[in-house]
Formats: C-alpha cells, sequence, structure tokens
DNA sequence: AGTCGTTTGTAGCGAGCGCTACACTTGTAG
DNA sequence: CTACAAGTGTAGCGCTCGCTACAAACGACT
C-alpha cells in the first residue's frame, strides 16, 4: 500500500512525548524530576520513557534541549525588531518580556540550569553557555541606533540584566530597580 | 562534684554536629542531601539528626543559617577596609574575593539558594535576600572616597556583581570580564 | 541504691527511585 | 501465512528516602 501516507500509527515517539513531558517541568521544576510523574504527564510509563530515551540522564537532556528550543522561540517571537532609543530601554525591554506571563516559568528553570552548572554538570552549563549566547547575539544587534561601542555595551548590558534577574528570583527587585534607575542617569 | 567544670560529657547537639554537616554541604551541595550521608559526615545516626533537629527541612534550615553565619564572617574577614579609588575596584575587590579559594564553594551554593528561592521556598528566599542586604550594606560602606551617590552606587554595582557572577557560573566569565572593561572605561 | 529524664542503638516501616525481565501484541514485509 | 522487529503492559528487583517504635544505656539528683 504505497498511497497509505500513515504507514504506522503514530503511537509514541520521542517528539510526541516531549511537549507534555517539557510542560511538566515548566510547571514543577527540574531539579528533583522522576520518571513515574514525568510518564504520567506524558500518558505514558516509565518503562516507555526509558525505552524511548534509554536512561534518565538522556531523558532530561532531551527535555533540557527541547525547552530551549522553546524559549529560544518565544524570544524571538516576542522581542521587538526596531531599535531602541538608549541602552536602559534595551535592558528594560528584555527584562519586561522575561518577566511576562508566558516566559516567566522559564526564568524558574533558568535557576535551576544555572545550579546544576555551577555544580559541575557539564551538560547543563553547555545548555546555559549558548542560551547566554544567544542571548548576547539578540542584544549586539539590537544596541541603540548610534551605541559607540555596541560589542562591549552588549556586554555590559548582559551582566546587568543577568544581575537583576537573580535579584528578582531572591526577592530583592527592589535593589535591580534602584540600579537601573541610577544606571545612566 | 560542683568543681567539676565538665558536669556533663559534651555528647552529640546541634552546635557539635552542625560544623561538619555544614563542610559535607559544602562539599556536595544542598539540594539532594540527605539524612544518613549528613549523619556520617557528622559521626552519628539519621536517627539522632531527626532527634536534635526534629524532621529534615529544620534539619536544612539550620544547616543553613549556620552556612550564612560562616559566609558573613568569611567576607568581613576578607573585605578590606579602606576605600576603593573608583567603583570598578570596588567590583573587582568583591568578584576577586568571591571567587577566591576559602569562598568559592559558597558560591556554588549561592545558586542552589537562588534556584530554591525562584522555586517558591520561603526560607530560602528570605535567607538569600537577607544575604543580598549583607552585601549591599558592605558597599554602600565601601564605596569610593566622593562618589557623587554611593547608594544608588552601591545598588547598581551588586546588580553588576551579581550579573558577573552568574555568568562565571555557566562557563561565560568572558562575558562579564568584557563588561568590567567596558564599565565607566 | 534507686529513680527518672535524656540520649542513643537497632531494626524496620511504607514509599519512591531508576531500571529490567519477560511475555505479549501489533504492524509490516517476505 | 509466516517470520520478525518494534512497541507495550505487568511485575518486580535492589536501593535509598524520611521517619518511627522500642528498649537499653547513661548521667544527675534524691
Amino acid at each position: 500500500m504505497r498511497y497509505n501516507i500513515r504507514m504506522t500509527k503514530p503511537r509514541m515517539s520521542r517528539e510526541t512525548l516531549l511537549p507534555p513531558m517539557a510542560a511538566h517541568v515548566l510547571a514543577h521544576g527540574l531539579a528533583g524530576v522522576s520518571l513515574r510523574p514525568l510518564a504520567k504527564a506524558a500518558g505514558t510509563s516509565d518503562r516507555m520513557l526509558i525505552y524511548h530515551f534509554g536512561n534518565r540522564q538522556s531523558l532530561v537532556e532531551a527535555i533540557l534541549q527541547y525547552l530551549a528550543k522553546l524559549y529560544e522561540r518565544g524570544l524571538e517571537a516576542a522581542l521587538p525588531d526596531d531599535p531602541a532609543v538608549d541602552r536602559r530601554e534595551t535592558v528594560r525591554r528584555i527584562l519586561d518580556l522575561t518577566d511576562s506571563e508566558e516566559l516567566r516559568p522559564f526564568m524558574r528553570l533558568w535557576w535551576e540550569i544555572v545550579a546544576a552548572s555551577a555544580g559541575g554538570d557539564v551538560a547543563f552549563r553547555k545548555s546555559a553557555a549558548s542560551i547566554m549566547g544567544l542571548l548576547l547575539a539578540w542584544l549586539e544587534d539590537h544596541m541603540p541606533r548610534g551605541d559607540p561601542d555596541p560589542a562591549s555595551g552588549a556586554r555590559f548590558l548582559l551582566t546587568l540584566i543577568e544581575g537583576s534577574q537573580m535579584l528578582r528570583a531572591v526577592g530583592r527587585a527592589d535593589i535591580a530597580e534602584a540600579a537601573l534607575l541610577a544606571f545612566e542617569a
């Protein structure tokens, strides 16, 4: 039957399993996630997760990779294309965006990734470093028109941004706000 | 025997147990730490940890509190008292110090605390926020002589510092370095 | 010497963990 | 129709988890 497009019943593959599992991770965190709850979220069994992904570590890495792609798309879709009027506005745009309803769940995840990186997990560190590279590239491309040194400036702003986000995460957004006000004011 | 100073054998108390457990946490992380390894590190049993601390959560909080005190003392002992010549040097001092041999283990721990805070753990968030308050206070007290706005400046520098430390943690110290070079250069 | 609260050891509970053995179904190809 | 590989369910392995029941040892006081 060559003309039957859907030769095999879709069943369950990595691709169908990843979205619900990613949603579960966004909702419940990445650190202590275990097979059975993940399986339940994806409508399958721990048995099948191991079957499809080999072991827990590969599974988590796959989910992480999928989430990174999701995050990247979310960023690209939401970040405005027109240049900001000054550096402060550039910072503000990113801070506002990552605090938006759709991207906020990723921030919680982000700190788990950072913690794992700091703890020596190479897979997580690689993922984290590349996400920073992504943000840096966007920043370099969207520095204010006529900025004296966009390359260095982007690095400077990224550092400021990440500091602000950490302070937010621990409930000291007040410090980050004051910093932003002091910045070039 | 009134004149026997050591009336009771020291046995084991919270105070004797905390230091070795804190050392264990510094070496192995705080996130997934469990009773039996902690007990082993302290030369006792899980049974006794529960006896002294009630439950795991109280135990972890006690260790966290002890570590915060330790960190505070480490900072105070190592930070120079004389004012820096400019803001950049102030930043540099703190970055160098927290990257020192004795304080580096705390940074790994720090990101676990941030992750827990971002995940909604109130005890950790409280601890993290107060540590930030501590650093902010030191910064305010040690802004460069003649700084135009020490209060806002300290907040600005703290944000920069924390951003630098996060970038370090994920292996992008290069970005933080470039940011620092660009800063007021 | 005897009493009593504090501290400790031994043993184990019920639960969840990652993962596997085994048998079975299912869809596809010869 | 048969053969075969891919996919799936059931059951359970050995292990660690936080925590508890029980009883013994200990030390200070009468």
